[in-house]
DNA sequence: AAACAACTCAACCGCTATGAC
DNA sequence: TGTCATAGCGGTTGAGTTGTT
């Protein structure tokens, strides 16, 4: 009880809503003089009467450098729709995929315009064959395994049968070296993995 | 031109994971 | 080992914009 009532007296003090052109400026600012990763030391640096999280979130969505703004492209779509297919709503991965597109933003435009397609695409596939289940292709775990999130593009090695590109090991061998020494590991369950990867045979 | 509906997307919320102590 | 602070994630909300009647 006594924590809600500190909770309720912080929010009021924290400023919400839309960031004004100066705000941003006074956060890009800080961030530049003391580099990003401590957001609750940025957010009494700078002043602002914006919570660490929501500082945090304006740079990682608007202010970083090399933000891509604008449409999506159709490779750009394309991709989305696969990796959703393989990961499911894992947006910070296939953000990462996207140089430039944060998660938020990829996950925005699958909401607004990608799930319709996607499901009018089902709605003819049902029309015609039995419809693809909704799951995700990797219904098992999918694990960071090393690195920084998004400095890699060339992780994908192997292509399967479906055209997605992939690099899987087992988690009998998680302690291997990834052949493919990039950020992102796809860790599976070949037991139930294997059915959804190859439902033909 | 006005009213309403539908859509878009920036921002917030609540939760989990992680690391420091 | 437990607790706390912080970072990060996905889901949700709601203000602003656009389209329709």
């Amino acid at each position: 009880m006594e924590k809600r009532e500190d909770d309720e007296e912080r929010k009021s003090h924290v400023k919400r809503g839309l960031w004004k052109p100066e705000e941003d400026m006074i956060l890009r600012n800080c961030v530049d003089t003391h580099g990003e990763g401590n957001w609750a030391d940025i957010s009494r640096r700078s002043g602002l009467k914006r919570s660490g999280k929501s500082c945090r979130l304006r740079w990682k969505n608007y202010l970083r450098p090399n933000i891509k703004r604008g449409g999506m492209s159709p490779q750009e779509q394309d991709l989305i729709i696969r990796m959703h297919k393989l990961l499911g709503n894992r947006w910070s991965l296939i953000a990462g995929r996207l140089p430039g597109r944060t998660d938020n933003e990829v996950k925005n435009y699958w909401n607004t315009h990608l799930n319709k397609k996607s499901n009018s695409r089902k709605q003819n596939a049902t029309e015609s064959v039995e419809a693809p289940s909704d799951k995700p292709v990797m219904s098992t775990g999918v694990r960071e395994s090393h690195g920084e999130e998004g400095t890699n593009t060339n992780w994908m090695e192997e292509t399967n049968c479906f055209g997605y590109d992939v690099c899987i090991r087992s988690p009998l061998t998680q302690t291997q070296e990834c052949l493919c020494d990039e950020t992102y590991t796809l860790v599976f369950d070949p037991c139930s993995a294997f059915t959804d990867f190859f439902p033909m045979l």
